[in-house]
DNA sequence: CGATGTTACGTGATACGTAACAATT
DNA sequence: AATTGTTACGTATCACGTAACATCG
């Protein structure tokens, strides 16, 4: 049974005689007649009767018509369904990112979708292997570092890794402050999942430096024990506790940031869509955050 | 694309690998490898990626997955339905007969149809023709002539033509008149669809008898103007009106009788429900007319 | 080497068209 | 005669298998 012969079957129905459903089919009416004789052999099902020289429908073959006009419908509607992805169509659209990205950046811009917008998902990204992802499912992959291969890449943003110092820290004057000579001091620093920690592990690694390092599983938290005086917190969000803001610059001279970059393949069958949707989230992110450039 | 092509391309995606999909495909894997190709190219989608010298499903490939499956569960359900037919299932029964048959007869029967009985449908017919709606969607017929042809058959009930006079008739002490009597005198006849008079007018024709006929569209007025001493009443109903009945006998002796047949076709792939259904009906028929044998 | 998937080539199945036939109207 | 559907026969297509090749772990 296959899509070709369910469709001589519906369409000598509808003609009422084989001869007519030639016009329909476009094959001879000998071929279509013994397509429909083989089909009702593989059925098992009487479907027409030949009697006074003519096809007429028996019951049990205009029991199973509607069964047959349903799937050719069905046919029709997969084939519909693959030229709207030809054609680009995103009915959802998966981001994968790291949990805290998903949380303080994904989530917040699908909250700004519309009814028109794709249904978004999401993927949990492990630290290693991020544009891996892309193979797993992912659409869209959002990204710290930047993105290797072939991948089609837009930086998103980027935010300065803030260390934060009392106001009456010796370096409270100051706008700016190096990498060495803040691994002088105790460091209050959130988890190694974090994009500041991650950013700051990799500056430091560079570097080769010694660090004293004490982990907080909330940056907020890390903030409130160097208000207390108990260190320096270097972490990404906003200040509290009236701490006063540091860049922290590398040996090369530059400030240390986290970029966010989003990479999707290229071949991807909606890339169109996906890099409006990346310009849509560039242009969020900067909004919302208040980013330079 | 035919149903072959896209169960192929579901076992490529859910087996992971060309390879492995020969196991449920049973053909061998550089045959596979071809048909998947050339699905793609007829769709025009890019359904895997070839890299690394493996298969991974693209986004597009992950899009079109479940409408591919939805397909094939489509067309095991078709499947499943022609098995369905060819073991008998009568979702449906569709009853054809006159007018009057369906409402005395057939409508008050479905009245007794339970849950799991096919869902009735009804198919009026005129009087010229009655088994020729056999080939035009009827699975059974009701009708009033013995049916002829290679359909099975059921008699099942038949109905005596009644003659009614006033209790203070000249006839009203017999059981019986003959056609010849009846004749000369003013009847009062229902409509030509109806089966008393379908029978009255066939048994006169064949006796060549002359009438006096007058037509009420209902047999109950028919009864009403006969209760007025204005004629006799032919009709198959029971009496009104304190009217006395009497049996109508042809020439040949018989008493005329409405017969009522059931016919169906002995090739319905339901042949066996449908004696069953007529089993019924017969007996709902003489249950409810207290018909003699 | 042992997986993978693709290409090449020959073969068998089969869907098709042409032609001839049979049966009804 | 004109229409219907079936049978017969030859052909072209196409799906398939075997074999050889390419690539990656």
């Amino acid at each position: 049974m296959e899509l070709r012969t369910i469709g001589y079957f519906v369409a000598v129905a509808d003609a009422g005689s084989v001869s007519a459903a030639t016009r329909l089919t476009h094959i001879t009416q000998p071929s279509l007649s013994r397509q429909l004789r083989q089909l009702e052999r593989e059925l098992g099902l009487e479907l027409f009767t030949r009697q006074d020289g003519r096809l007429t429908l028996t019951p049990a073959g205009r029991q199973f018509l509607p069964v047959a006009r349903d799937l050719l419908s069905r046919a029709d509607a997969t084939r519909a369904a693959a030229a709207r992805i030809r054609a680009g169509s995103l009915p959802t659209v998966t981001v994968a990112a790291p949990a805290v990205t998903l949380n303080d950046i994904v989530a917040p811009f699908f909250a700004t979708f519309g009814p028109d917008d794709p249904m978004p998902r999401v993927l949990p990204l492990d630290a290693s292997d991020e544009y891996g992802a892309l193979d797993r499912g992912a659409d869209l992959v959002i990204g710290t570092r930047p993105p290797s291969g072939t991948t089609a890449r837009t930086p998103l943003a980027s935010f300065p890794v803030n260390a934060y110092v009392r106001a009456d820290h010796e370096w409270a004057g100051r706008r700016e402050v190096t990498l060495a000579e803040l691994v002088e001091h105790d460091l209050l620093v959130p988890t190694p999942e974090s994009h500041a920690r991650r950013a700051f592990d990799a500056a430091v690694e560079t570097a080769g430096l010694p660090v004293r390092l004490t982990e907080f599983s909330s940056s907020q938290v890390a903030q409130a024990v160097a208000a207390a005086g108990r260190g320096i917190a270097v972490v990404s969000d906003d200040p509290r506790y009236d701490l006063v803001r540091l860049l922290v610059t590398t040996g090369s001279g530059d400030v240390l940031r986290i970029g966010l970059h989003a990479a999707w393949s290229p071949h991807h069958h909606g890339a169109a869509h996906l890099a409006v949707l990346v310009q849509r989230l560039r242009r969020f992110v900067r909004d919302r955050y208040d980013q330079p450039r």
